[in-house]
Formats: C-alpha cells, sequence, structure tokens
DNA sequence: ATAGGGTTAG
C-alpha cells in the first residue's frame, strides 16, 4: 500500500490583505472574535490563502474556551493543502477537545503522507499531549518510537512532553526513567515537570528534594511545590514556601496567591490571610475570579463573614464558584437564611448549581436546624436538577434529620442510599442517638463502628457517652477499659490563637506557653467570676472514669479554654478573640464562653471541627444547636 | 507563523 500523495497547487496571492486580519493569534481570544475574522475572510475572498487560514486554526487551538470541533474540522477543511503548522494546530484543537482521541487519527495521517506535509518537532508535543489526556499508553509508546526514529530523541521540548505523558499513562517510574535518561538534555522546564509528577503522585518529601536539587528555580518551580504542599494537606510548609517565594523577590502568580490563601483559610490563620490580601493590594495584582473567590473563601473561614460578604458583593463578575463559596460561608456561620436567599438569587440569575452547591446549601439547613427546607432542597437536587446525592450530601442530610429529631427518617435515608454509606454517616447518627437517647440504636451503632475500625477511639467515646446518658455506669467503665486495652487512636484536641505575629497553640493542660503562668492565673479568674453567676460545669461530656473534681480541672483545662485565657491577656475590653479548634467544643465550654464574652466584655469567635460560634455577651450565635 | 511546566475554591 503507498500513500496518496496530491500534486501542490500554487497559493493563489491576493495583493493585499488588510491590515485587520493579519492580527496574533492570542489577540483573537474568543470564539466571536475568530468566527468575525473568519467571516470577513470569505467576504474579501481570502479562503484560498492559507496562512490566513492557518493563523484562523491557530487562534482557535489557543482560543479562551475549547473550540467547537465541527467548526475547527470545517476551517481544516477548506484547505487545498494544509501545512503541517496548520495540521499541528488541529491537533491542539482536537487536544483541548472532549475527544483528545481524535488527534491520534489526524497523527498518523501525517505519517501517512495524505497530506502534503510531515510531522516536524511540534508535532510531537502537541500528539504525547494529546496521547496523555487519552490516556493512550500504548499509541503514546509509539509516538515515542517514532521521535526516536526520526531523530527528534534529544529535542528538550519533546523529552518534556514525553515525561508528562509517561507519568499520566504509566506512573512515576516510567517518567522518572525519561528524566534520567538523557542527563545533558534538560533544562529548567524538565525539572519543573518532573517535580510536577512527584507532586501529582503525592510524593511530596520526593518533590522537596527534588526542589533543592534543582539547579535553579522560577515562578513555576515554586508554585508546583506550594500548590503540592496545599493538596497534601501540608499546610504550615505551604504558608512557609510562600514566605520563601517573597525572599527570592519573584512576582508570585495566581496560583501561588490563591494557593496559600486556602492554606490561610484552612488553618483559619486570619492576621496571616490578611498580610497576603494586603500584598495582593500593594503588588496591583489583579483580582480575577479566581483570587476573588479565594479572598472571599479565606475571610469565611477565618471568621470574618462580614468582609466575605463585602468582597462579594463588590465582585463585577462573580463565576459560580464565588457563589458556592458565598454560599458556603454563610452556612458555616450559621447564617442559613442569608444562604437560602442568596442559593434562589443564585438561580434567578440563571446560573445552574452544581453538587458542591448543594452541599453548602444543605450545609446550612443543618447547621440551623431547618429541616423542611432540607428535605425541600436535597429532593430539589436530585429531581429538578438531576444530581446524584454524593456522600457529603448524604452527610448534612443524616445530620439534619437525626439531631433534629428524625432518627428513623436519617436511618431510612442511610438504608436506601445508592451508595454505599461511610462510616462517617453512622457516627454522626451515634451523636444524634446519644443527645436524643436512642439507647438501643445507639448501642447497635456503636457496636457495629467498633467491629469496622476497632482503633478509631472516636467511637468507643462515643458509644460511652450515650450509655453514660441513660446511666448505665457499668457500660460506660466496659467500654473505656475496652478502649484502653486496645490502646486506639485518640484524636488530640488543639486550639490555636493569633497574636503578635505569631500562632499560639494548645493542647489541653498544656504548660509549654511562654505566659503559662499568667495564663493559669486567668483561668482561676474566669473560674471564680463564671461561678459567680450561678453556673455549674455540665461534666457528662467528659467521661473518664475518675473523681467528680477531677474531672472538672480536665474540662477546665481544655484546650479552648486556654487559648481564650490567652486571648483575655493579650486583647481589651472591646476587642475580638478569634480561636480555631480541631474538634467540636464541648457543652460545657461552650456555657463558659458565652459567660466569658459577657463578664470580660469581648466578642469571642470560635471556629470548631463543623462551625463557627460567634460569642457576644452571653449569647451564642448557634443558638445552642450544634 | 506553533512548542513545554503550575490551574486552586465546599
Amino acid at each position: 500500500m503507498f500513500a496518496y500523495k496530491p500534486k501542490p497547487q500554487p497559493e493563489h496571492k491576493p495583493k493585499h490583505i488588510p491590515k485587520p486580519l493579519l492580527c496574533l493569534p492570542q489577540h483573537l481570544s474568543s470564539l466571536d472574535q475568530i468566527k468575525q475574522t473568519h467571516a470577513r475572510i470569505i467576504v474579501l475572498g481570502l479562503t484560498r490563502h492559507g496562512k490566513l487560514l492557518a493563523h484562523l486554526l491557530a487562534s482557535l487551538a489557543l482560543s479562551h474556551s475549547p473550540p467547537p470541533l465541527p467548526y475547527s474540522l470545517a476551517v481544516f477543511r477548506s484547505f487545498d493543502f494544509p501545512s503541517v503548522f496548520a495540521t499541528n494546530n488541529l491537533i491542539r484543537c482536537f487536544t483541548r477537545s472532549d475527544s483528545p482521541r481524535q488527534s491520534l487519527a489526524l497523527y498518523s495521517s501525517l505519517l501517512l503522507r495524505k497530506f502534503a506535509a510531515k510531522p516536524n518537532n511540534h508535532t510531537f508535543t502537541f500528539v504525547l499531549q494529546a496521547c496523555a489526556k487519552a490516556l493512550a499508553g500504548s499509541e503514546g509508546a509509539q509516538v515515542h518510537a517514532h521521535v526516536v526514529k526520526l531523530g527528534f530523541g534529544g529535542d528538550v521540548f519533546i523529552r518534556n512532553a514525553l515525561i508528562s505523558f509517561y507519568y499520566g499513562c504509566f506512573g512515576l517510574e516510567c517518567s522518572r526513567r525519561v528524566f534520567d535518561e538523557y542527563v545533558r538534555v534538560r533544562d529548567l522546564v524538565t525539572w519543573n515537570t518532573m517535580l510536577a509528577c512527584f507532586v501529582r503522585d503525592g510524593q511530596i518529601g520526593a518533590a522537596e528534594k527534588m526542589f533543592d536539587e534543582m539547579p535553579e528555580r522560577d515562578v513555576v518551580s515554586w508554585s508546583t511545590m506550594l500548590t503540592g504542599y496545599v493538596q497534601n494537606g501540608c499546610l504550615e510548609e505551604a504558608l512557609e514556601c510562600f514566605w520563601g517565594v517573597r525572599e527570592t523577590g519573584l512576582r508570585p502568580n495566581e496560583a501561588i496567591l490563591v494557593s496559600v490563601l486556602s492554606a490561610s483559610a484552612q488553618l483559619g490563620l486570619l492576621e496571616h490571610g490578611k498580610l497576603v490580601h494586603s500584598l495582593v493590594d500593594s503588588m496591583n495584582f489583579p483580582i480575577t475570579a479566581s483570587l476573588g473567590t479565594s479572598l472571599i473563601d479565606m475571610y469565611a473561614k477565618c471568621g470574618c463573614i462580614e468582609q466575605s460578604k463585602l468582597l462579594f458583593d463588590n465582585m463585577p463578575r462573580k463565576d459560580i464558584w464565588a457563589w458556592n463559596v458565598m454560599i458556603s460561608g454563610l452556612a458555616m456561620h450559621g447564617l442559613a437564611k442569608e444562604a437560602l436567599k442568596l442559593f434562589e438569587k443564585f438561580i434567578d440569575k440563571g446560573f445552574s448549581p452544581a453538587n458542591v452547591t448543594f452541599v453548602g446549601v444543605l450545609n446550612a439547613c443543618s447547621r440551623a436546624g431547618l429541616v423542611r427546607e432540607g428535605r425541600h432542597y436535597f429532593k430539589l437536587m436530585t429531581e429538578n436538577y438531576g444530581i446524584q446525592a454524593e456522600m457529603e450530601h448524604y452527610g448534612c442530610m443524616v445530620d439534619l434529620l437525626s439531631r433534629a429529631g428524625f432518627v428513623d427518617e436519617a436511618v431510612e435515608l442511610i438504608e436506601n442510599m445508592k451508595i454505599s454509606p461511610d462510616p462517617v454517616l453512622w457516627a454522626t447518627l451515634l451523636g444524634a442517638c446519644k443527645i436524643h437517647g436512642h439507647i438501643e440504636l445507639g448501642e447497635k451503632i456503636g457496636n457495629k463502628l467498633i467491629q469496622l475500625d476497632p482503633n478509631h477511639g472516636g467511637h468507643y467515646v462515643q458509644l460511652s457517652s450515650v450509655y453514660a446518658k441513660a446511666r448505665k455506669w457499668e457500660e460506660v467503665i466496659r467500654v473505656r477499659r475496652l478502649m484502653s486495652e486496645r490502646n486506639t487512636n485518640k484524636a488530640i484536641g488543639w486550639s490555636l490563637i493569633e497574636a503578635q505575629g505569631k500562632v499560639h497553640k494548645f493542647v489541653a493542660g498544656d504548660k509549654d506557653h511562654e505566659r503559662v503562668t499568667e495564663i493559669y492565673k486567668m483561668l482561676e479568674l474566669i473560674g471564680t467570676l463564671v461561678a459567680k453567676t450561678g453556673y455549674s460545669p455540665n461534666i457528662s461530656s467528659v467521661l473518664h472514669d475518675i473523681g467528680e473534681e477531677e474531672k472538672e480541672t480536665m474540662i477546665r483545662e481544655h484546650s479552648e479554654r486556654l487559648a481564650i485565657a490567652f486571648g483575655l491577656l493579650v486583647t481589651g475590653v472591646g476587642d475580638c478573640i478569634r480561636v480555631v479548634k480541631n474538634l467540636r467544643v464541648c457543652v460545657d465550654c461552650h456555657e463558659v464562653t458565652k459567660i466569658i464574652s459577657k463578664v470580660f466584655e469581648r466578642e469571642i469567635i470560635v471556629r470548631d471541627g463543623s462551625r463557627f460560634h460567634h460569642f457576644k455577651e452571653g449569647k451564642c450565635s448557634c443558638r445552642d444547636f450544634w
């Protein structure tokens, strides 16, 4: 079989090409602009001008949103003899589409010389990208063979594309082999590509090592490392990395700013987040939709919901993420009515909600105990919008229903789930059994959970709380003993507070802080003033097998008490104390914090493991429902 | 005339 090779015909060359038609591909970024230019080309009778059409294809390949394939193909078909440049650009259009495999067909037609062109060095970088996206491993390996056969084996661009391709289709070891193969054919991008492979593989230690060994680092190296830290949950390292970027004097890019804001948000470090915000302003960095959304998210998660609202209201072009983040932010602050109102506005604006939108909406309902609304939106999601309920949606619903007392309905929901339920759902239900005193069901669930994960200390604690609620003390002791015999993992509670440019982290009974004496004196003062109000501690949440007095000491030294005591030392009347806690607050700490807010005249904002509590003048924004 | 690396957020 031999390939069909048409005879090239002389290109029709018009004498004069109007200037606006010759703008660079990246200047035509929207499809509308491209189509307008195309129309002018047709009207002016320049359709046989290959260079213009090739330009048009290049614009399509680079356009802002992925170009529609029928249109790209139509442009390509209007060539008599598409050049390799035009073909390369069509390959890129295919790669950006939903069917990147079509790039491969086009490439093989290049190999068969169906057109006058033959593949060049550029072609391979594009085709390898397509293989990576289409997960076409064996095809990509064949392309690799062609690369070697046709003498492109030493092209650094192609080698870099090969590293990405092998990672995507064959894993880290294979991409590593390509990286190691030609030690001399490496540039900064080669190192960055390999670095990204380690990050994507979750091997953050190996990534760090590579980052340190790199001969040089640019802003992409830093942003790869920083986003890697955030994605792998190494939040403190991410902050350090950000200050590393600052030291180099490099101008951060958007990914760096968004990621460091995400780390600040997750840690709840308002002062840090504010510092990043002020840097963004002082750099005159453009506030894009994603950067704006990150700021809204950061302020919400750091307790400044008012600031989030302000930024949201003044945001010129809000995309769906801005709305999602704002709705979730309101939800975690317990502002359910506002969150639902915003959701309705979102719908009125013609946006279509995503599954994360409903996580925010359902969360709002569950935080505020809006059972009727929760049922409505859950139904709306699945029936009107055809969104499959995911684990998080079920989590919200189970929490909402069971905490509001509809335990049977929650059980029914779990039993009828289309996906297999996460043990977290049962654990949620167990918590509700404790609140509502459903001893038998709680016992059943608790034992099941312990059987499922015998090392999880939390399940034992919950089950013993269920027994304690029923005053079955022997059972409490039995479960406690089982727990200590099995040496289960205990989630260590901590609380942190920012002051004087530093993060102060406390665990229960902590004695490590430099102002430990003052802090414990403050705790005593709190104890005295609280006792004066007539409050006596609720010890049901502390179920250690020890005497009453010791129990009281234990709660009095819970990590958030220490953080708040320290907060009282470094603030004045009328100031705000912000505490971040990893676990949920206990009933007693919640009561005492209310009293502190009144007696010491402070606003106290606590972010616990599931939501925000705003304590002011003796009341909490959660209205004791959490 | 075209290239390659990082695309976050509940």
